[in-house]
DNA sequence: AATAGCACCAACCGCCTTAAT
DNA sequence: TATTAAGGCGGTTGGTGCTAT
């Protein structure tokens, strides 16, 4: 059902929304609400899809998306709630505040990667894997570290709200928080194109998670974090800093291809921990 | 100054899930 | 219970701007 009912329609636009398109949609939303999508581009005159505005309301349009660089804090939380959930950037996005899935997405693609590689996978994925380059889904399977519970991840997520109440299967990641308050309880923050989303800082509460990391998790094969390039100038100290994060983290399971070696990576009977990760990941809420 | 290569990101595509009938 | 429409999500693509040569 790639194209919905309202997208097979021959008039239907695509491409970059212009300005028009931006403010029709803004504007019938912010005294409409979007109820059903489908019905929203006729009610607004746009001459899209309803899918398509949906998509543009959520990763450009909604009043509380933060745009601007990935603070170092919610870089680690994407590192480390990749390294639990894998590519499933909608529950990633859900606990960085004002973040979409999208963006998140890309940015994991087009930096992160660079610097992260997966343990345990194959000499070809290895090889072929080099920055940049996505992973298969083979290796972001068997690279999903090990969760013996949900409690174990819920303790990664929120260390805070496993101690203060009784497992909970439905609220995996249920935040208790209400996502994006922070810009959305402000008017001034609405559709104001010179507001600096950095101003306004929001630290996710979880921001401060990496801290208290479980001692059971698994991080990812890490390729020499000390070695990595600065991606941006300008950019030095937050990556530093980083890097420094992830040294400082010392995880007896944070490998590096330096602890491997190039000659070690012949097609090898995965360590345990990545046969229960296999577990861990089918075991997970909405795991394909 | 021209241009080739690269990186970023907005948007689309297609699959899966869910809700309604 | 089966069917269908719509929402949601992850993967992928293509356009644009930047950088190096």
């Amino acid at each position: 059902m790639g194209h919905h009912s309202c997208c097979n329609q021959q008039k239907v636009k695509r491409g970059l929304w212009s300005p028009e398109e931006d403010e029709k949609l803004v504007r019938y939303i912010s005294s409409h609400g979007y109820g059903c999508w489908s019905e929203v581009p006729e009610k607004a005159g746009l001459q899209r899809c309803g899918k398509s505005c949906r998509l543009r309301w959520i990763n450009y349009l909604r009043p509380d998306i933060r745009r601007g660089r990935f603070t170092p804090e919610e870089e680690k939380l994407i590192i480390n709630l990749h390294s639990v959930v894998g590519n499933r950037w909608a529950h990633i996005a859900s606990h960085l505040p004002g973040r979409t899935d999208n963006e998140i997405k890309n940015y994991w693609n087009s930096w992160i990667k660079k610097k992260i590689r997966k343990p345990s996978c194959s000499p070809s994925s290895s090889t072929s894997s080099s920055a940049g380059l996505p992973l298969s889904n083979l290796d972001m399977l068997t690279c999903t570290p090990c969760f013996n519970s949900v409690d174990q991840l819920e303790a990664i997520v929120n260390p805070s709200m496993v101690a203060a109440k009784p497992h909970d299967p439905n609220s995996l990641f249920g935040s208790p928080f209400p996502l994006f308050q922070a810009a959305g309880d402000d008017p001034h923050l609405l559709f104001n194109p010179n507001h600096n989303p950095d101003d306004h800082l929001f630290l996710s509460p979880f921001s401060s998670f990496a801290a208290n990391v479980d001692s059971n998790y698994l991080p990812p094969l890490v390729d020499g974090m000390g070695a990595i390039a600065p991606p941006l100038v300008g950019e030095e100290d937050e990556t530093n800093e980083l890097s420094v994060w992830m040294e400082d983290q010392q995880y007896p399971n944070f490998f590096t291809w330096e602890d491997v070696g190039e000659e070690d990576l012949s097609p090898a009977a995965p360590p345990a921990s990545d046969l229960d990760a296999a577990a861990a990941a089918a075991s997970f809420p909405s795991s394909p």
